[in-house]
DNA sequence: CTGAAAGCGCTTACAG
DNA sequence: CTGAAAGCGCTTACAG
């Protein structure tokens, strides 16, 4: 790799290093034939100021972290895209590091980030983390942050979120309209606030619909899984048999709900309706195609990317910063699963 | 962010930074008192070295660029997730860009990554790319270069892909296998090598069974999404209504096509079997769910890593890189949308 | 208008 | 066993 320098160019032209450099960073104190001379030759020789350079002289590598519990995965998948567009856009790079949801993973690799003195760091926490003083770590080392999606609230950052609870007490007001009367609600693992957040919105529609809440029919889904679903979905019809609407946490639990009562030919939605939560791609694939609540990946990703830029640049304009919410819109899709 | 230095501890010392550095590196000349100071001293201070020094110096950044034609992807999601993975396992990041299937934005992104000076470069290309110089760039400036799955022969790199004509010939006669007489394809543009040995395997297999090849029965999808997948259905069942066997350049197609079919009650596979190609997660949730070819793509992405870490290592020992071409095997995957 | 010097944080060949 | 010096490739305050 023997890159233009240049004290390559300097030698060449008979200048200075010093001169060469400002003659291509356009300082005003350097005589017009100097200027173009210089210019001309990087040209020629296709010269790139080596950015590691830069970045050791500059303190910044215009490089940011982004660290997520999963990739194979209909929404992260959209997060990452949102991320790498936005940033390309700004002229900034970006490390993809993937916690796998492993609490020990996810230490490591904000180490790793930290080490590669990257600029700021876009975390979404994994399924297991329940101790977050690696993640403070960040803001002691005075990096920017921002946490999207799966987030903490012990930590003081900005934060790009939907409106889990809300978001979740129209999808189940949905169900009530069209017409259930009993609604069960396969939640997420206890832990992570967006599992916890869409059981309240759940609660609290049926509340407001003065459909009283039995705790009997809310499962636990650990595993967040299509076998959940399935497994689930059998227990809770064999414990209610009158049964006539779901709610999941995710699509993935609701494919497997799905797919029990394809098995054992239960109507969807005639005897039950099914409403997931995220849209996947494949939610408009399955038969019937699944109604569910549009989790805007991209959109939220461009979003935190942008609020990481603009901390970024008050710093470097001395400014103070103050941490921000920002609550991105989601949306009822209705398909076949539900009634209408 | 006002890291530890060396010259911070040096000074705390009272040693210069040289011996501090040394003491750190296990240099045999450092008297053990030093040695020992210096690391409590480092350790209690928590000490990193500072990575872009360490990069300038040494001429590397431990660094790698994943390029690639999409991300909301079941195969390139894998592909990603094995390249971090093992990356990391090796100490080493990950850059992800997305083309986006643009060859534009392949050809800057290709210069970003070549400006960042990363050690190596992993690159799938983009649907729309005709030219390569860009590509050839990249070992003109000896710059690791490995592609995978969407690969050019005319560059002279190590290559990581799956036998196309192979899967698809297997694919086309369990088709055959399982009885059925006049199979359509409908294959990918022209243009990416997949496409062709794709259609080739299918002809292949037609010839070897001895059922006439007819072009009339191929079908070119020019978006490879699922509306091609169900227009181009209606129109070869209109044309062809004995149709008995479908074989798709992709999951995506398949799933439009049986999504017609079950639209207009024609049954799969009694009446028609599909046969896709990836396995994409989505394939075993629809209903029939989909048969097809499993593409490794996690498996990929590790030994495409594996060889450019292989590469980078040769060079470093100043060894001679041979070329190789690693062609990771495919196996078909039976579910419903075929007969046995 | 030009360039020597110092510095970003580290490593290592060399002299003592 | 220790450290001054040179260097990786750049920038910029300063002197001339």
């Amino acid at each position: 790799m023997h890159d233009v320098t240049l004290k390559q160019i300097a030698e060449i032209l008979n200048i200075s290093i010093t001169t060469a450099s400002k003659a291509l960073k356009d300082y005003k104190d350097v005589s017009p034939k100097t200027r173009i001379a210089v210019r001309n030759l990087a040209e020629k020789l296709n010269f790139k100021p080596n950015t590691t350079a830069l970045n050791l002289r500059n303190k910044e590598s215009k490089t940011i972290g982004l660290l997520i519990p999963e990739i194979v995965h209909h929404f992260f998948s959209n997060v990452i895209n949102g991320v790498i567009v936005e940033a390309e856009n700004h002229g900034y790079l970006v490390i993809v590091l993937i916690s796998n949801d492993s609490y020990e993973l996810e230490k490591r690799q904000v180490e790793l980030l930290l080490d590669k003195r990257v600029d700021g760091i876009l975390v979404s926490l994994a399924g297991s983390t329940i101790e977050t003083s690696h993640i403070k770590q960040i803001l002691k080392k005075e990096v920017h942050l921002v946490m999207f999606d799966k987030i903490s609230n012990d930590i003081n950052c900005s934060k790009i979120i939907i409106d889990d609870q809300k978001a979740a007490f129209q999808a189940t007001e949905k169900l009530i309209l069209s017409g259930c009367k009993k609604i069960a609600h396969f939640k997420g693992p206890d832990g992570p606030k967006t599992s916890l957040d869409r059981f309240l919105g759940y609660k609290d529609a049926l509340e407001k619909h003065h459909l009283s809440y039995h705790s009997d029919l809310v499962y636990t889904s650990k595993h967040v899984s299509l076998e959940d679903g399935w497994a689930y979905m059998e227990q809770a019809l064999e414990e209610h048999p009158d049964l006539d609407g779901i709610f999941t946490i995710t699509d993935l639990v609701a494919a497997g709900a799905l797919r029990y009562c394809q098995e054992n030919l239960i109507a969807v939605p005639d005897k039950i309706s099914i409403m997931g939560f995220s849209n996947w791609f494949v939610s408009g694939l399955m038969t019937p195609s699944l109604s569910t609540v549009d989790q805007p990946g991209f959109e939220m990703g461009k979003v935190a990317f942008l609020q990481l830029l603009k901390e970024i640049e008050l710093k470097k304009n001395q400014q103070t910063i103050e941490p921000e919410t920002i609550i991105i819109p989601t949306s009822i899709v209705i398909r076949q699963s539900t009634k209408n």
